[in-house]
DNA sequence: CTGAAAGCGCTTACAG
DNA sequence: CTGAAAGCGCTTACAG
């Protein structure tokens, strides 16, 4: 394999000269570039990226870590926010990891490793940022989830407000007639500044706000976000609520397995059993029936967590927090339920 | 940042013996051991990858390649690859790249900087293959897309018979009393080689050994796997063929856009319009009807890939090709059509 | 504009 | 069992 040696020894210049015209630095002759630019060519030389990082001081390009492997919405999010980043000329780098991992670790590595100058995160849990984003040097913007109460300074977070659109989801299904609704999806925990800490608190309080009941086990039953498990879980609901006759998904992937199970158990959709998703992704528009969902803006997400990293990492801003709207989607799985139609 | 520089001079001992301990190296006396273990964890001592790769020679762990992001077919394999791999003992490395990236300047990029033992490759594009992978110095091999043709001593390939089963996909429809398929997705190319590509052939030699049509841009409609775009090629297939009882799609997001642009005209499914996917995604099972698939086994297919790599990883072996079985799996999308009912 | 030299943080023979 | 030294392939002041 070619080092900066090989070119240097076969053009005649000093190494420093080959790589000044690598890092294109200006100060270099025109000839000295295009000699040392063919031989690059013709030994299909590639700087070894390990060297360089290990000297070098200025950290380039900006990290994204998505957290969720087979996550539809974060994957949507991410194309949208790949294509932004290219086009302001910026180098990414990405990251895929599980829900299990620690996504801060993974960047505090990164640092080492690869020194970026900024990061986003798609996805994240509260817990990890509190415990050590602090001890990362450059700034960062986490997407979908609100990390204001962290008070980092160096780290902006871009979501859709959850709470109020829980609350809103929760109001279309209660303006169609419904009095009996189940909620499932999410898991419930104590860190409310959890996006889906929200989102639930939101499904509650407007339940509630109405009379009506919102029981863990009985018309809630958490579950993690898998066509499978939302199937069980829906199970549950109706066995445990048989005169449910509208459902609230926390995720998409839940509402699509709500309408199999409702399915299975001889009920029609909407006419039995309305559906209610969260997110907005794709396969909304493609199920039978188009599922209705509170649709986050992955686009505007998209775009402000991008505008927000390249401005803070090159001049001192303060974070910012920004909320951007969710839209209802209008599918075919909402109906009034059958006693007052 | 902790060096290794502050760990010798912390416990007194060289950066020799304390590189010793941070590789678990036989030859270090116990209490070494135990003392620079503890500055280590005082001083949060992580070792720089890059020094460490630019020195080391001996290459480590297995790079998985997974070639398609939103890729639920590929992900699943990756998944059951992964409990595999770790259950093992080895460490793995991801990238997910897009269909739009060279699979194998990935994999050159990585021999450089991170020097893995061998490679797997989730999906793939022959040629990409064909140009490149003879520079690997590490064997590897390719999940979904049968490689022998190229004939490299270091590249296994296990996949699915493309051919065989797209013909009894095509042999399915035709049993149950279809004389008018349609075919839906992928690309027409002239490498043969391709899985998908084999898939297509297969659709074709079986509709035209039953006496029946197989024209691309009239029943048979090339398109991505996307919902999106299955939904518009499926349209464009009934405006073409209003007569068409079922339809093979090549792949289950197709399979769900064809169901969804059948309901969008008013046919039901199966009554009017049979539909029968590629793949055996989990969507499959939650979808409304249950859409029947020619299942891949991802199970099998991560197992063999597994087990090759980690053989051939410490032994010289020939590279092997091999075929897993697909099966049908019936869901609710198929019926004879109504002609003959 | 260019070269010589130091050094990034490690690993790896080589001595002892 | 341990240390001293060379060197991996680069970048970066420093001279000139």
């Amino acid at each position: 394999m070619a080092t900066i040696k090989d070119i240097a020894s076969k053009t005649g210049y000093s190494i420093g000269t080959v790589s000044r015209v690598i890092n294109n630095k200006s100060d270099v002759s025109e000839e000295a570039r295009t000699r040392i630019e063919e031989a690059i060519k013709e030994l299909d030389f590639h700087p070894n990226r390990n060297a360089k990082m290990l000297k070098q001081v200025a950290p380039s390009g900006i990290a994204v870590i998505v957290r969720g492997i087979g996550n539809r919405f974060l994957n949507s999010i991410f194309e949208k926010i790949q294509t932004d980043l290219i086009e302001n000329g910026e180098n990414i780098s990405v990251r895929f990891i599980s829900e299990t991992e620690n996504e801060v670790e993974t960047a505090m590595r990164s640092v080492r490793h690869t020194r970026p100058k900024g990061f986003i995160f798609l996805g994240g849990s509260l817990d990890d940022f509190t415990d050590y984003f602090q001890e990362i040097p450059v700034p960062g913007v986490v997407v979908t989830c609100d990390v204001s109460t962290l008070n980092i300074d160096s780290l902006s977070s871009y979501s859709t407000d959850d709470y109020t659109a829980a609350r809103a989801a929760i109001n279309t299904l209660i303006t169609a007639g419904h009095r009996n609704i189940g909620v499932i999806g999410g898991y419930p925990t104590t860190n409310l500044s959890d996006n889906l800490q929200r989102r639930l608190k939101g499904a509650k309080d407007e339940l509630e706000a109405n009379d009506l009941v919102f029981e863990t086990n009985f018309n809630y039953i958490p579950c993690p976000f898998s066509y499978e498990a939302g199937y069980e879980a829906a199970n549950r609901l109706l066995d445990n609520c048989p005169e449910t006759t509208a459902v609230f998904a926390l995720s998409d992937t839940v509402g699509i397995s709500v309408m199999r199970a409702a399915a299975d158990r001889g009920m029609k959709i909407p006419e039995d059993l309305s559906v209610l998703g969260f997110d907005g992704i794709d396969i909304c528009n493609y199920s039978i029936p188009r599922l209705s969902s509170m649709k986050q803006d992955a686009a505007h997400l998209a775009k402000m967590a991008v505008d927000d990293i390249l401005i803070r990492v090159n001049y001192q801003r303060p974070a910012v927090h920004e909320t951007v709207p969710y839209t209802f989607v209008e599918g075919e799985s909402i109906a009034p339920p059958r006693a007052i139609k």
